[in-house]
DNA sequence: ATATAACTAGTGTATATACACCTATAAGGA
DNA sequence: TCCTTATAGGTGTATATACACTAGTTATAT
């Protein structure tokens, strides 16, 4: 009788790259980031410098930890991403009256222009990847990574 | 009459965060990742090393260019992913003798055990993200992910 | 046989990501 | 009030990722 994890063992690690979550995950990441940054290069904006910007947009005036938290991202590297908007000027982050400490985030008008400029692009990639996927299978997806991001966030 | 696209303007920048494949497909693989290195974290093994090492005893002797395609990885990343694992003496990199311009990765002894003794805690990671999400949704994510993977590399 | 094209790989540079550690400020209790 | 604790943030270091560029090797065409 074997064991039920036998087929994990050295001699079947193809086994693991096929059913390994993190792995699979990264590795759609990875294609789906090149797709995304091939058909928005023209924009001069990167999809994750895109999505930070919109966050921003979204989320209004907002702490560094909070945005953090809510992107699922550590703070100290939210804080070194915003980094390259900051220098470009397209966004600011200043000190908080009321707390010393908390720093907020807000987009400058160059930022809101950048942002409004690079919409286009990042729709046709949209377009393109729901082309690629068919509307059921990505709508699905998207569905379930959200469900993942948070259960599994919510277990570290 | 308004557009299809006007939930995409300036006004509803919520809504990009709720929709963009690239953002949830990044987002997500966060948080899984960081579930998989906290629990694979007291076998000295990072998740994205461990695939590494299980991609290497799979794919046997293999070249850069090859393993990278395989990964969806650029060929450079691989070569710097690769750095830290033979500087721990897990795996060599060494040239073919067929053809002098390419280099073939194999495990090492110790890089074997190192993989062996890791697999425990990654069934484990396997194991809560399992339950963590149910049998049903995974299986089916991972196979929109594969197929993800896949389309969208091939368009890049 | 040689010139050119195609292929394989590495480096420099930049962004993306997170942990360990440190500093400063706010909040709360004795 | 003052001491302790909790909170917000930044830096040093390391890995993950990709592009532009470079160098060497093999294949191909004339």
């Amino acid at each position: 009788m074997t064991k039920l994890n036998a087929r994990f063992d050295l001699n079947h690690c193809d086994e693991i790259g096929k059913v390994c979550t993190v792995f699979n995950l990264r590795k759609a990441s990875r294609a789906v980031t090149q797709l995304y940054e091939e058909i928005m290069r023209p924009s001069g904006t990167l999809p994750t410098q895109f999505t930070l910007l919109a966050a921003t947009r979204a989320m209004g005036p907002v702490t560094i930890s909070r945005m953090a938290k809510e992107l699922v991202l550590d703070r100290t590297t939210l804080t070194r991403n915003l980094k390259p908007l900051e220098r470009e000027g397209l966004l600011i982050v200043v000190c908080v009256k009321d707390d010393q400490r908390s720093r907020e985030v807000s987009l400058t008008s160059k930022g809101i222009r950048k942002l409004e400029e690079s919409i286009p692009y990042w729709i046709d990639a949209q377009n393109k990847t729901r082309q690629a996927l068919g509307s059921e299978r990505l709508d699905r997806m998207i569905a379930d990574l959200k469900r993942t991001a948070g259960a599994t966030s919510d277990l570290v």
